[in-house]
DNA sequence: TTGAATACCTTGCAACACAAAGTACTAATT
DNA sequence: AATTAGTACTTTGTGTTGCAAGGTATTCAA
């Protein structure tokens, strides 16, 4: 029922992950497994039962816009692209985690 | 259907909660009122309907002990302890948390 | 005895991350 | 031509979490 290390950070995650795809999101367009990619080389595992769904709510919330490319490898990629709405709604998520990273040291520091 | 700003914190928040309140509860003994005080203190909001049945669970996995005190101001309080197997736990969430945070800061430089 | 203040607890709901399985396209083997 | 490996996207079901809303119980002052 408990693998304590692994869910700790799993649980960690939530919440987080929305605000990273934005973020990458934010540089440049991409497509599902290349985010993927980053995060993993950025150190947060996240596999693809995680990261599509979430890129479709955001894409429904008109958070992200997306259009198909062909690819010499394989099938056609669904570039995503944040949008105007996405913007603002890092801008909220950018306040948000530096609230939390302050009231996490605000705890500890006490 | 959405209050986004709160909404994002609200998500942000999750698993974080139970960090903060281990390390609440790694200085000093508390209950959950005083608990609910530090943490709005620390601006950190939340409520009873939260906190409560995350101290059941954290003690139900060993995390926490508990002790009754009689109050003159009201009724008995509750006073939750961190336990050892609650403090190899929280060291555990101190790297997870300290994972994450880099984790945003590499994607946010790039 | 009524009300306010304090403190604890429960129920039902929505959002999220994940495991597991499935679909579909391309290119290189066999 | 058929099979396999690789890439990419999608869906279903499960467990965990935070929250709104409501409830129980104790003490003390008006």
């Amino acid at each position: 029922m408990e693998n304590s290390a692994e869910n700790v950070r799993s649980q960690m995650r939530k919440g987080v992950l929305e605000y990273c795809i934005l973020s990458i999101l934010d540089k440049k367009e991409a497509y599902a497994s290349s985010i993927l990619d980053e995060l993993k080389s950025a150190n947060m595992i996240v596999v693809e039962g995680t990261v599509y769904p979430l890129l479709i709510r955001q894409k429904n919330q008109g958070l992200l816009s997306y259009r198909w490319e062909e690819s010499t490898q394989g099938p056609p990629r669904k570039y995503y692209c944040i949008t105007e709405k996405g913007r603002q709604q890092l801008g909220e998520m950018d306040a948000a985690w530096q609230e939390i990273v302050d009231t996490i040291k605000t705890i500890k520091e006490r």
